[in-house]
DNA sequence: AAGACGGGGAA
DNA sequence: TTCCCAGTCTT
């Protein structure tokens, strides 16, 4: 029996049920955004390397960066090649170029030795170079296609606000906000309600200026900003 | 539990 | 100018 405090209550459940599925429907409506790495096919090292591309930065701005890096580098035996000042150079413009250098180098470098394959365990995934929570949900569920949550900034604040603030500062640490997340994506397709929670972040539910009078779901939300 | 990494867009 | 961005790794 864990405490109310960090259990997910009955109600809690219900609300992001139906969080999930108008949120999905409105992104299957064309809702949401769209980008080259949800285009259907979009093989695992393309999708691996955008999670880095993307941490703590933009979509919009690794959308505009994609043909470009793809190009260049077209598969891991580019990426491990490369020196790294000539690959650090190239992520400049994106900033943190060289940690994400680093987190690409060790990606490669994993990669090369297990034939572009990941782990498919969660534990497992922690262990690998550059993959912490965020990325090892993304491996689990677009390799995999397994039931796991994109939990990152954007999906915390769409759940926070609808529901209830988490009481921990580090997102990976709230058990509320972890089990919250995984039923989010209890049904329906995963990529559709992990994106569509995503873009909903982005495109209403924003950080800076949430555009609640838009909002599908306002009626519902704990949140209630005028 | 904080700090570092980082350039660029938006308010 | 300040805040924020599909996080991860190190003190």
């Amino acid at each position: 029996m864990s405490s109310p405090d960090t259990a997910l209550g009955t109600g809690e459940k219900r609300k992001l049920t139906l969080l999930a599925a108008d949120l999905a429907d409105w992104y299957r409506q064309g809702g949401g955004r769209s980008f080259p790495w949800r285009e259907p096919g979009t093989p695992l090292y393309q999708l691996v390397c955008v999670e880095v591309l993307l941490q703590r930065t933009r979509a919009e701005t690794v959308a505009s960066f994609y043909n470009r890096f793809f190009t260049r580098f077209p598969g891991w035996q580019d990426l491990a090649e490369a020196p790294v000042e000539v690959l650090e150079e190239f992520l400049r413009p994106l900033g943190l170029w060289k940690r994400r250098a680093a987190s690409l180098r060790a990606l490669a470098a994993y990669a090369a030795e297990h034939d572009g394959m990941f782990p498919n365990r969660y534990e497992e995934l922690l262990q690998v170079p550059a993959v912490g929570q965020y990325v090892a949900h993304a491996i689990l569920m677009f390799q995999h296609g397994e039931r796991f949550p994109l939990i990152d900034v954007n999906m915390a604040r769409v759940v926070e606000r609808f529901v209830r603030p988490r009481k921990l500062a580090d997102i990976r640490h709230d058990p509320w906000l972890q089990q919250a997340c995984k039923w989010l994506v209890r049904r329906g397709d995963p990529k559709t309600v992990n994106w569509s929670v995503l873009d909903h972040a982005a495109l209403t539910c924003r950080a800076r200026n949430p555009d609640c009078q838009s909002c599908l779901v306002s009626s519902r939300c704990a949140f209630k900003a005028v």
